[in-house]
DNA sequence: TACTAGGTTTCATTATTTGAAACCACGTTT
DNA sequence: AAACGTGGTTTCAAATAATGAAACCTAGTA
């Protein structure tokens, strides 16, 4: 899935977190090391210094490996700066009252989309459930909103990477569908997820554009088939776009509130 | 803050990690340079592997870096597998409704306390706003509580990094001291926080022990002397080991659901 | 035009990383 | 008890990547 391949030592480092992440449990040195193209005294090393780093936790006990609470807390950090999402929160708010719908805020990660904040009126917000999952970018609303409005470049680079798994019947399972719709997209300024990820489940959803229409990200209300349908949610594409202008033109300003830094 | 100096490449960058973090904006490269011990060139290289790296993130509108979105994808992992959190989670839901108190579930950061969840019956669970968040430990009922049931070889490593800042009259501001308390609280099985880090506020903590007694984590209610006393507080001991209990026998069996991996 | 500040690249030097293989500790088998 | 095997740790010369001083851009200013 990670297409790193670059020689330096912390892409290694960075590729042996991605792969213990990709465990989602604590895992033993051998695991990894049949998991990993490195040889064994180099993992070892590698997870040695992970570790002393606090990237990793070693639990002597079972004598494995988990992602390190170090994360958490540079996390905490990346999410209040580089996240829309404490930007967009009363907005989120705002929307899914109205709406009564599930709203999501999304970003690209890569070439996955990248969950950032979600608000279900059922349930209550649940930490970290939403907030960074990932998801295929090819089959979700949020994911071809923002994929329809990537500079070429950009979408030449990561179109390679969109592994096009036939989730339902729905499913876009290629390029040149999912280039036809992105056009689409493009023009409206709006898409739909008919049905593509998972049944029953259909989404509109609007990209969040900087003043330069650059990606930020972008904003879906989620329903079901049998709650409504893809007409019924366009309507509310008005409402949306209000709430995605909102945030980006608060984009504007937020990056540099300059206080003296420390 | 960090004691790095470890030669690492990965060291290093890590080390910028933090640094970008700290800043808790976007930040200039030339404001990164001057906060750092490492030449340009240095920096510059080290900052270009970690944005394609994707863990900074280059805002080319504002020349500036952040700190990159696979951050929160990897503390979403990291909190998952390697925090007490989603185990904890009913338990502190029930203790808090109980108690009617703040609720606080930690775990240590090398010399630091994090804040992995809370429970505060009065305002909804805030993303991240708890989770990630780090605090001393010196001086903070979680903080002491685990420090009181490390090896003396690990404590005595930590303690040198405690700052020891005179936050109220009750902090406790040299290792000495600290040290008395801990012994105090090892025997009880719990301790308190007497207005040292905040004053009216007091609580009562915790540890969460695993079967071999290493420190896993601590939980406390938190209140104030406007509400409640420490008496008052003492009170709630036995519901809150009852907790602890709880969580660390989960613990057990938890880090293995062994399924298949992938 | 000259100057500057911020950012990028070069290149010979340095030192870290590499990985094959040896080694160790332990629990299992014969 | 000796031999075996698996999982983990360490060694060491060779290969490779990181280093950092300085040169070099680029764009905005005097």
């Amino acid at each position: 899935m990670n297409v790193d391949a670059s020689g330096g030592t912390v892409g290694k480092a960075l590729d042996v977190l991605d792969r213990v992440a990709e465990f989602n449990r604590p895992v033993r040195f051998a695991e990894l090391l049949a998991a990993s193209p490195y040889p064994k005294g180099t993992l070892y090393r590698l997870m040695q210094t992970l570790t002393r780093e606090g990237m990793l936790v070693f639990d002597p006990d079972r004598q494995s490996y988990s992602l390190g609470v170090r994360l958490v807390r540079l996390a905490h950090a990346a999410w209040r700066t580089s996240s829309l999402a404490p930007i967009a929160r009363p907005h989120l708010d705002a929307l899914a009252a109205e709406t009564g719908e599930t709203v999501h805020l999304a970003q690209l990660d890569q070439a996955q989309v990248l969950y950032v904040d979600k608000r279900n009126t059922a349930e209550p917000v649940e930490m970290y459930s939403s907030a960074g999952k990932v998801g295929p970018a090819y089959c979700t609303g949020v994911g071809k909103a923002m994929l329809a409005h990537l500079p070429e470049e950009t979408l030449s680079q990561i179109m390679p990477l969109q592994l096009f798994h036939k989730f339902t019947e729905h499913t876009l399972t290629d390029e040149a569908a999912l280039r036809a719709q992105l056009a689409e997209i493009r023009a409206h300024g709006y898409g739909f997820d008919r049905e593509e990820h998972e049944p029953t489940i259909i989404c509109v959803a609007c990209p969040i554009l900087s003043e330069r229409g650059r990606v930020l990200g972008a904003l879906s209300v989620t329903s079901t088939t049998a709650r409504t349908n893809l007409a019924a949610l366009e309507q509310l594409v008005p409402r949306i776009q209000q709430t995605t202008t909102a945030i980006a033109a608060e984009v504007q300003d937020w990056r540099f509130p300059d206080t003296v830094a420390q």
